[in-house]
RNA sequence: GUCCCUGUAGCUCAGCGGAUAGAGCGUUGGCCUCCGAAGCCAGAGACGUGGGUUCGAUUCCCGCCAGGGACACCA
């Protein structure tokens, strides 16, 4: 269903061409039409203050604007009155039956309602998490996780297909870091002689994975080289990565491995492309892109001077690698710490001839972990962090998903680990959800009851019912302005507003009733605005990643988090 | 020093150049013989600062102050 602003938007210019067609205004290039909901109810549903934008181009008062735009508006079915307001903003109200059939249409929709086609038959894909398996997951990566799926699934609901993709280095220096840490946590164990690398990661789940090895393996590897624990250990934090993110509804279609660039040659042909283009030179000993002959402050090193790459050169390489695959949408989703080297990349694949123009680069600023009213920061080669399983087990999957989400990507966020615990049973996470299980109680009981919504007359739909309607028909331009600014943040805030809309109404605007006698009629109409109310809820829901459950179920209270960390 | 992000209610945050700036938590006072009180009703409470652009600025631009991040032959 496409965004009533849009609709509203289509009448104003159509009425604003017909008037100038007509000679009731001068002729001047049309603005582009911003229709919004106002923020009060007795300003309309929608408004426009074409009037006011374009005063100076028509050459007359606003209110007189406004007057001639209104007596030139044509028929909608949706279009109720129009009303003009000084200083000449132009009012309109949803017709009225119209919006009560809305209802109707989300009954009809199901599962897909306020699906968008915009973006049928285009492709998208999506990077994020995209962390070496070194250890757990920051709360860094797990943010950027939960704004780049966010950001998937409203892609998926304008109509794109999506990639969800994971990038990750498995052969450079830290890979081999990991697996000396390993390895000597292994020879430890088995009380043979070790050396811990220096920079070592000396995290508990270092010492786990060697007794895992040691548990399958015996001492059997006692003599392998450092490669074999690098895979081994490699597979098992991935295993466990992985497993993680499936918990919180992050699911990749595509894990793309740094070395794969090596082995299909296009590191070797993105070096190659830049020399041909004179864009590439050595001095001292290393390799350098010049980047500044495309805008930026400095040349780059994309070769060492001891031959290994930088990660600059398999970054553009894969970059290249994405641009070839023809999507029509690249978003990237990047923390804060990595955000200069976003547009080097980009540089990069200019340089190589590609129009980088369909990437979008989401930035989002760094999380803060506090507990006990003190800031702590991860790290995970020191081996203090808080690992995403924990932070599920303490919060909830769900709670996860909406806190991440619901902020600003351009906010630092503090995730404050006593309050996530102290809120619990009041966080917003289940004012939305018990929007969803108070809807689905309703059609619990009208089916036990035998009530129906056949044959309902939704014209008995009263004021609140029909304002919330009109609240969750905003749903499709809430997205589409999502996906514009790279802002999913929006879904989240939104969702909370309708819930709060929705329980003042489930608390009135009952059902099923011992205290007061609800005709048949009334009951069925109802009955039918909150089969409509859970559908979106769901939608709503999951969008974000997040369940949709028919019933509340009390969690158990778990224990106080407490990170792991080891003084090594 | 340069670049990026952010300063909105006691706290955590929304807020698309429009009309009387919203929510959650907390707080004050009222509500449970009804679809799950994880709830409802009512109240108190805020745009860092100085300029500029505009019919109109929390929103855009510039300065200042404050906080966070980035400025590698680490990723």
């Amino acid at each position: 269903m496409k965004p009533l602003p849009i609709a509203f938007a289509a009448l104003v210019h159509q009425a604003l061409q017909d008037a100038q067609a007509d000679g009731s205004l001068p002729v001047f290039p049309i603005p582009e039409l911003k229709i919004e909901p106002p923020k009060r109810p007795e300003h309309g549903d929608y408004a426009s203050a074409v009037a006011l934008q374009v005063q100076r181009l028509a050459g007359k008062p606003p209110m007189q604007i406004a007057e001639i735009v209104r007596a030139h508006l044509p028929d909608a079915p949706f279009l109720g009155s129009a009303e003009i307001a000084p200083p000449g903003f132009l009012n309109f109200r949803l017709d009225r039956a119209w919006l009560a059939a809305q209802v109707d249409y989300i009954l009809t929709a199901g599962e897909r309602v306020f699906q968008q086609e915009d973006g049928a038959g285009k492709r998208a894909q999506v990077e994020y998490v995209s962390a070496n398996p070194t250890g757990p997951l920051s709360v860094h990566r797990i943010r950027g996780g939960v704004i780049g799926d966010t950001i998937a699934n409203l892609l998926e609901a304008v109509g794109y297909t999506v990639t969800r993709e994971y990038y990750y280095n498995n052969a450079g220096q830290q890979m081999n870091v990991l697996g000396a840490s390993v390895q000597a946590r292994y020879l430890e164990m088995l009380g043979l002689p070790n050396t811990f690398p220096e920079n070592g990661y000396k995290g508990q789940y270092i010492r786990m994975i060697a007794a895992t090895l040691a548990a399958i393996y015996g001492d059997s590897l006692r003599d392998a080289p450092v490669e074999r624990f690098r895979q081994l250990a490699s597979e098992s934090i991935f295993y466990r990565l992985k497993s993680s993110l499936r918990r919180i509804n992050i699911v990749h279609d595509v894990f793309f491995r740094e070395d794969s660039l090596y082995e299909d040659g296009s590191v070797e042909e993105t070096i190659a492309a830049l020399r041909a283009r004179g864009l590439a030179y050595e001095r001292d000993g290393a390799l350098w892109f010049k980047s500044t002959a495309l805008g930026d402050e400095k040349d780059r090193v994309i070769v060492k001077r001891s031959g290994e790459p930088t990660y600059r050169l398999p970054d553009i390489a894969y970059h290249r690698n994405k641009l070839e695959r023809g999507f029509d949408l690249i978003v990237n989703v990047f923390g804060a710490d990595h955000a200069a080297t976003a547009p080097q990349v980009l540089l990069g694949v200019k340089a190589l001839g590609y129009d980088p123009s369909c990437v979008r680069t989401v930035i989002h600023q760094m999380v803060e972990l506090v507990e006990g009213g003190e800031a702590r920061r991860m790290s995970t080669r020191r081996g203090d962090f808080v690992e995403l399983d924990e932070l599920i087990d303490e919060v909830g999957a769900d709670a996860v998903r909406y806190f991440m989400l619901a902020q600003s990507p351009d906010t630092a966020m503090s995730f404050d680990l006593d309050l996530a615990r102290a809120q619990g049973d009041e966080n917003p996470v289940y004012r939305i959800q018990s929007a969803h299980v108070r809807c689905a109680g309703i059609l619990r009981r009208a089916a036990e009851r035998g009530l129906s919504d056949q044959n309902a007359d939704l014209s008995l739909l009263g004021e609140a019912e029909l304002a919330l309607l009109k609240k969750m028909l905003e749903t499709p331009e809430v997205i589409n302005r999502a996906i514009a600014e790279m802002q999913p943040q929006a879904i989240a805030i939104f969702a909370l507003d309708l819930a709060g809309m929705f329980h003042p109404i489930y608390d009135r605007v009952r059902v099923i009733s011992d205290q007061e006698e609800i005709p048949a009629p009334m009951a069925a109409a109802r009955l039918r605005f909150y089969k409509a109310a859970k559908i979106v809820f769901a939608r709503l829901l999951k969008l974000m990643g997040m369940s949709a459950p028919e019933e509340m179920e009390r969690r158990a209270r778990a224990e106080p988090l407490s990170a792991e960390s080891e003084s090594a």
